[in-house]
DNA sequence: CACAAACTACGAAACTTTTCGTTGACAAAC
DNA sequence: GTTTGTCAACGAAAAGTTTCGTAGTTTGTG
């Protein structure tokens, strides 16, 4: 038993690096070292202790075959998202996921495309639970 | 010029002490402290040291003229709210409302009345697309 | 074999957040 | 008027986060 199956809630700058390797896949940390000097000015040492960090924490695993060691996210995408989404729920909105939505509609600007597809959510979400 | 238009990202520990005010009023350090003790212990001076650096921040307005200083959030929680989903928003789902919506509604449980006034919410903001 | 380049590991500094002990002021009760 | 309790102020400790300098190792090149 040494695998956890919730993810901890990443820093700032953890998450910076969660979404270089998201989108860049499985990377050195050179590589993460250069997307996020696309954004912000970041120090090799820095990036690469922050790495350690979040492997020892569980939130990256590394690959130690190669020379440059590569790393890779834990969690998805999506389960560090449902739990930075329910983290602000419970401490920012009562517990009402349903307030937050609203709020998150008023906050940004949303296109008419994807407004359709939450109302296909929206009606997904019904069907289920009529049955 | 005195007045901060923005809000400050509260803390965790910060926005406890707002949820607290937002509920009860405006209310002294004693009642914010009766408070948080009724779901986490927090120490009266430590609830005292908060409230104050949060007064220097702009996040509080304070009341001097009782003894017992009175306590009220500069901001109100929709502000708040909104300020920590847009954040969130840029930090974790690449500045789309729309996918954190998505994600917050398979996430936590939402009733079919709150459905419906989501809904409502999109008609609302699909008329004001097509003025 | 030396030399340079790229890398990991480590420790500590700088900074922020959170907690708490102590002090002095005020006020009510005796 | 002295004691007792409550309060604000302050400083510093404790804990967590972020940054960076340095050292030692490995790899590739002449």
């Amino acid at each position: 038993m040494t695998a956890k199956d919730t993810a901890p809630k990443p820093t700032d700058a953890e998450l910076a690096i969660l979404r270089a390797l998201w989108e860049n896949g499985p990377s050195t940390v050179r590589q993460v070292v250069d997307r996020l000097n696309q954004s912000r000015p970041t120090g090799y040492t820095t990036a690469l202790k922050l790495m350690q960090i979040m492997t020892d924490k569980g939130l990256l695993v590394r690959d130690e075959r190669q020379r440059s060691h590569v790393y890779h996210p834990a969690f998805s995408k999506g389960q560090i998202q449902r739990g930075l989404v329910g983290d602000l729920i419970d401490r920012a909105f009562g517990a009402s996921a349903h307030q937050l939505v609203m709020q998150a509609l008023t906050t940004k600007e949303v296109s008419r495309e994807e407004m359709a597809q939450i109302r296909r959510l929206l009606d997904e979400m019904e069907k289920e639970k009529s049955q």
